[in-house]
DNA sequence: GGCGCAACTAACCAAGCAGTACAATAATGT
DNA sequence: ACATTATTGTACTGCTTGGTTAGTTGCGCC
């Protein structure tokens, strides 16, 4: 049937890419059970047949979207630009990006939610995202020397426990703010709610980096009790 | 429900609770898509129709599961002893007990997120989830008021702020364990990074609301370089 | 001692779902 | 022009799954 209308285009990366990126939106809207190969097909407007041209299966398309979404956070991050010379400075523009870029990415949020739901067994079969991390752990880590070798940042900081700290922070905001918002009572979504955020989590991890010469401040009610 | 010991007991209270512990591991586990009915009768080893004697369908049952979920929550809060004089020492401890409640209910953590995905939909059927978090809420506040009044803590600090940075540190930490070690190749299950965990979490929290004098706005001014 | 009701079971159904088979059409590069 | 490949369509398979229909068993109680 020659349905005189648009020409079709045939473009094969662009069709897989299309394919991704609505993909990914139907993974991170209902998590890898919920979601549907027909919605992702329905959502591309092209037949099932072409998404399985094009991918062995949803496991796979679903790993593929893993991929791509770790990726786009390396990429933002190697944006970043350091003085190299102001650990403080810089920590605190690394953390900035890093809470920006979970706040503007709510869906890479929603993956990693239902990756973990399935103990990471998706993300262990891709041989290209573990390394993707490599770049900024080097970086969290170097300025956490620094900034020890300059004074300016607490002995006994670990690297790890900074990481998960700051995706913590940056992240339970976006990803839990749905029974947020309901326990709470509180719009988190709102442009000032938001705001605060961007400030407040830098303000606290620096906070704590920085929280060295006053171990005495808190009353001696040490945590040893339950 | 004192029916004395024969081959098969009839004790409906007993049942519909052993559906309900059998059904939240089976939600946490899998999500509330990828949980299945039939596998909950199989853990329950019971048909399946006894299951819906006791609750309405799937949905109903995962509501009530989320109030019992929500509802240990608030049970643990209120173990919690204060002093009532020491702000600091008091918001140390709170901060602690809820870190270790979440490090203890991974599961809590699994079905928040599972419900996440779909948006609060089913804790929104519920009437009494909302006024659980009135307690620890009223706790928070009061801490943090007392807390300025003393001069011990920040004077711009906000509770919800507050209650969502300590909940995302938290949980954070558990409820992307298997993602986390995958990148960072760490075991995070391990007893001693536990252990540093809870330290870490309440010393980060302090540091933040105990640092009063010069709130690090954009350059602490230390000797920044040597 | 049988009646009513609640606890319980087995087998079944209709819909949903990932993935296939097969046939056909239309751009594209060479 | 011609093979190649991108693309659509329809129908189908085989399995899973939430939920139901119909039926059985045991307990308490007059």
């Amino acid at each position: 049937m020659a349905t005189a209308g648009a020409p079709r285009v045939r473009d094969a990366h662009r069709t897989r890419e299309r394919i991704l990126a609505l993909a990914t939106e139907e993974f991170a809207a209902r998590g890898y059970d919920g979601a549907r190969i027909d919605a992702i097909v329905k959502r591309c407007r092209m037949s099932k047949n072409l998404l399985y041209h094009y991918f062995d299966g949803k496991e796979a398309l679903f790993i593929e979207v893993m991929e791509r979404a770790y990726a786009s956070m390396r990429t933002r991050q190697n944006e970043v630009t350091l003085t190299g010379r102001d650990p403080s400075g810089d920590m605190r523009t690394l953390v900035l990006h890093m809470v920006r870029h979970f706040a503007e990415e709510p869906n890479f949020i929603s993956l990693l939610s239902t990756e973990n739901l399935h103990k990471a067994k998706h993300i262990r079969k891709s041989k290209v995202i573990g390394a993707m991390f490599n770049p900024l752990i080097g970086t969290l880590k170097r300025l956490l020397r620094e900034g020890k070798q300059q004074g300016v940042f607490r002995a006994d900081a670990d690297w790890a426990d900074l990481y998960i700290s700051i995706s913590g922070l940056a992240s339970y905001f976006v990803s839990n703010r749905y029974t947020l918002s309901t326990v709470l009572d509180i719009d988190l979504t709102s442009a000032p709610r938001m705001k605060r955020r961007l400030d407040h989590v830098p303000e606290m991890v620096l906070s704590y980096l920085c929280n060295i010469e006053k171990p005495a401040k808190r009353k001696p009610s040490p945590r040893s009790r339950a």
